[in-house]
DNA sequence: TTTAAGTTTTAGATAAGCCTAATAATTTAC
DNA sequence: GTAAATTATTAGGCTTATCTAAAACTTAAA
């Protein structure tokens, strides 16, 4: 039997994205069909087809034709290394070289197939081994495992106190808007309305005079957990964020 | 005329590669020949000659068959940033990461190629300006002018007094070997023999007991400034060094 | 259950970088 | 000043990752 190493061979940065990509539809309960793979890595259909093939043949997805792909074990191992990778690297540039949280995902994007596992170690190290990045998505541990999350869609929330958890785009232009509004990973607000036909949700955040009014696609990404009515306004766990 | 923008199309990380090595070796005052530059990269000499005529085509070197390469202006341009993206990430590695000196180069050689002009900015901004590398080479800064070096070469220096200015090498075994026995930028020592026939040299470094016998190669790739016999062995400008 | 719509794969190309083997130019040595 | 040695280029191929157009498969609807 031959032996079995701990660290898989080098795959190119090409690959590295293929493999992010069929975890975040998987993550997101979808089928990673070609097309929708297609889609997000803004390649065409048959490029995808015939990636698939590769990967399946090195082992790191299951694909049958015409049916899409499945993370293998491996795969799966090597797209959450990636996904760490990644995020290490946005809160490291939030935190260390000031970066604002819009503009963290592309320099990241970048800068993941680029950086040792050495260096990944160092900035945790540094960072003092967080868990969360700046949109409080949660950071995988070096053995690929994610901190449950127990947070729900603000677009599917009753009435009621919120507190902001994270937000799953990466838009700039939608990160700065919501900055701008004072909302992101631990604020605390309550939603007031819920307007009918997929109408707007009004908002109010805690210390902020006027109210605020969220459409319908920002509130499919944004993920919060429900405070007690009661509940202090001041508590909520990892409120430690470096805002300039 | 067509709009001169100031930032050139951006290029391969392949093209980077050949850019820096011809200007390291125009800095030794050498002729960038096809054979040269392909010992540098590691590649066969018929790859060189493909990229030289692209090159050349794109306007960053000229070019004539069978007589080597010249950078342009705009070619020469290029490299220097380049050498300035990798010189600062040296510096950020050994200051802010704690990476050896040794352990530098090879990061960064991947580095260079993935970081965005603002991540340099930020960098340079965090390190205040640095106008050295941990090894003592001085960075280009933001135009692309390199701070004017006066030293010598240990390996051609009579008897005498000398402050370690820089050494020109990134192999990590070598380098690991200097820390060792004390040798790096800001040692002063004194050169207090020097063996006939290539032989090795007798140096007695400052506040170290023992004698340290050098190699010609050795030597040959570690330059210094002659100091005043008489000049207080404390001086000496940037002494500002991390060492762990 | 057959057809139409939608998705996926096949087929055939392209561009960037790289290689080896063979040829051509230049340089060095006699 | 020519022959030998060195160096560079041409010729022909390979791999990875991409594309478009056309064919094939699946699914949903009539």
């Amino acid at each position: 039997m031959a032996i079995e190493s701990n660290k898989s061979a080098p795959v190119s940065s090409t690959v590295e994205d293929y493999l992010k990509v069929v975890l975040k539809i998987e993550d997101m309960q979808q089928k990673a069909s070609t097309s929708k793979v297609a889609r997000h890595l803004d390649v065409a259909d048959p490029t995808v087809t015939d990636m698939l093939r590769k990967l399946k043949k090195i082992g790191l997805l299951e694909y049958k034709p015409y049916h899409g792909a499945t993370l293998t074990k491996k795969g799966r191992w090597m797209a959450l290394g990636i996904l760490r990778r990644h995020r290490l690297l946005e809160l490291f540039l939030h935190q260390i070289l000031g970066y604002g949280w819009e503009e963290v995902h592309g320099e990241a994007e970048n800068l993941e197939h680029a950086v040792s596992d050495f260096f990944v170690d160092r900035i945790d190290q540094l960072l003092n081994f967080p868990v969360k990045d700046p949109h409080g998505e949660p950071i995988p541990d070096a053995q690929g495992v994610r901190p449950v999350e127990d947070d729900i869609r603000l677009v599917e929330a009753d009435l009621g106190r919120y507190l902001f958890r994270r937000v799953s785009s990466s838009d700039p232009e939608f990160l700065a808007y919501l900055e701008k509004v004072k909302l992101y990973p631990a604020t605390q607000f309550l939603l007031q309305e819920k307007a009918p036909f997929q109408g707007p949700l009004k908002l109010l955040i805690h210390n902020e005079l006027n109210p605020l009014y969220l459409g319908i696609e920002a509130a499919k990404c944004i993920h919060v957990t429900p405070l007690k009515n009661k509940e202090s306004l001041i508590k909520g766990e990892s409120l430690e964020r470096a805002r300039s």
